[in-house]
DNA sequence: ATCTGCCACGAAAACGGTTTCGTGTTGATA
DNA sequence: TATCAACACGAAACCGTTTTCGTGGCAGAT
């Protein structure tokens, strides 16, 4: 096991300081150009890397960034992540992943270890559960420290810092406009409780397309799911009692679910009943028929993240200005409407 | 903006000294019962904690594990991440995540990013194209400089270290053997080339199983697709012409996509022919039929390969001996076969 | 011969902790 | 009263860098 060389070893080795041999390896004008050529030679060869921890001592500053993120095992936050990890490591930073698994105290526990000198700052996305507590103090106490924070997703305005957001409204107001333009009578939609700020978002858009028609809201063609387990009776019952001809799902798992339940019951997809989904997944791409989604593009939400935290990061003065930038969603038109 | 506290700041506020102010933290017997309780009041009201980037230096041990993989959007691998998460953070450790996005030099840059201090040990699994080229240089570098290294899944002999499997020949075998259980007479298999291992596995399970049986080994009904991009009438002409009652696909891709296939040219699945696929992800559970898998337990596999590791750095002795932790797959039975 | 200035390098502090070892004070003991 | 152990604490080294500042030696100018 040939153990990792140090400044030290080469200096010991070279007979000369290790500050000679730090300014050498970083082509100092202050050293000799052939001091310089033997100690760049000789760290060549016992492939001397500078250690990165003491750099970050030094320096103060980790180049990891912290993503804390709900739940992995889902399309959405995985390409988040992915465009996260390609601009970081683009500009030299490694991602540091934590999962708070929709737990507020996860979340908590997690910004506290890595707040500690860890990360140079954080990107993340909240927990429902911190969502319905509204219990924000553990951002608050991290920014307070100095440490730039970017939300993405879901947010809150109790904490002043970066934010980037898909408008979850027009997302729910172009699928629900497509729907009418098609002629649709009885559209619904099928979502969690208001707990979830995205769903509340992507209903207020449903909403506020129906208003604007002739059409107008009713309540009842509004399904609000407790939770994400499926409830296959639940929605059965909903979809047998309202005959909606177009539904507006919330999530891929529910539109999928619910496609397969109509179809057992023998009715066609679009003709009889269109489908329109939100987050553009595998589920949606490979579902029978497979389904029009609204398009959050994660990847382009992740880049934007961590080009805005990097900034931050990398900017001397120290701006107290925060932006929110708001991404447009898109449909992505595919066999569960009718073209 | 109120900026972290260091031992220094107590000890001068405190009028003592820092080695003082260290060990009262750390409630050594040295120290008087009322210079710690006056520490430690201290320190609570404002909030101290230690640096982590002082500790790692000091102890030389970061509490970070490094995770390389191919994709993170993948089920596989997501359940894999989330796997090392929970059993790494319940022993203290974060996870840096990097993703060599199936390239070999992206893989070895990450690699040696985090090898020069920033992690204690790794986690990965090798890109396709390492995989290909057999060049495992920048591994062998990194275990010789003594940093512990588990590979899972996609592994190679040609390293010493930990390892973690799923006995994807086995996977492979329990599949065909179902099939031939049921009296299906023309088992065929798509498949991606034999440049990723766990391909060449599963097929030589179902190659064994075939081999058992008065079947017999047919090589035109295996279908080597060159990559992992669809390509419809390569498969659509493979299943026309050869006509199987039942199809092993090496993941879920290939098989739902080939469902939708043989459903639209009106065969009933599963009676007509059954499916078979790999990776007991979301596309399963919801395709329609619902897709019967070899569930690969990632979760599992993520667990056991993070407490390999982390067992390994927190042990003194350096013994150099390396286990190989094979995981058994299932059969996880839903709609595409007869039950 | 003396002075000036530059070159090339080294010493040392600093980042924020941990830990070993030394030491002044105290009270008990001979 | 002299000795000594125990106690409670501080000094300093150390982890591996970076960086500021100082300095010895030498060449050229006077």
């Amino acid at each position: 096991m040939k153990t990792k060389i140090t400044l030290k070893d080469i200096a010991r080795e070279l007979e000369v300081s290790i500050s000679t041999v730090s300014k050498a390896l970083k082509n100092s004008e202050e050293i000799s150009r052939d001091t310089k050529e033997k100690v760049q030679a000789f760290a060549k060869l016992y492939n001397y890397k500078p250690n990165n921890i003491a750099i970050s001592l030094k320096n103060k500053r980790t180049k990891n960034i912290g993503v804390v993120i709900p739940d992995i095992v889902h399309h959405f936050f995985t390409t988040v992540i992915r465009g996260i990890e390609k601009y970081a490591n683009a500009r030299g930073y490694n991602v540091i992943v934590c999962l708070s698994e929709e737990s507020f105290d996860k979340e908590v526990i997690n910004m506290e270890m890595l707040a500690n000198g860890s990360i140079d700052g954080f990107i993340m996305s909240l927990s429902s559960e911190t969502q319905q507590k509204g219990d924000y103090n553990h951002l608050k106490e991290v920014t307070e420290q100095g440490i730039p924070v970017v939300l993405f997703d879901r947010i809150t305005n109790e904490i002043d810092c970066d934010k980037v957001v898909i408008d979850d409204e027009l997302g729910g107001y172009i699928a629900t406009k497509k729907f009418i333009e098609q002629g649709k009578r009885k559209i619904a939609m099928i979502t969690t409780g208001d707990y979830l700020s995205v769903s509340k978002a992507r209903t207020m858009g449903y909403q506020k397309a129906l208003s604007e028609s002739s059409l107008g809201v009713n309540d009842d063609l509004v399904l609000k799911m407790p939770s994400m387990e499926m409830d296959e009776n639940r929605i059965k019952e909903f979809l047998e009692t309202q005959k909606p001809d177009a539904v507006l799902c919330v999530n891929e798992i529910f539109a999928v679910y619910s496609m397969r339940l109509v179809q057992k019951s023998g009715l066609k997809i679009p003709d009889d009943i269109s489908f329109i989904g939100f987050t553009d997944g595998v589920l949606s791409k490979y579902a029978n028929p497979s389904l029009t989604v609204v398009a959050q593009h994660g990847e382009k939400m992740g880049e934007v993240s961590a080009k805005m935290l990097i900034d931050k990061i990398e900017s001397e003065e120290e701006e107290e200005t925060y932006q929110t930038k708001i991404l447009e969603p898109t449909l992505v038109i595919r066999e569960s409407i009718n073209q």
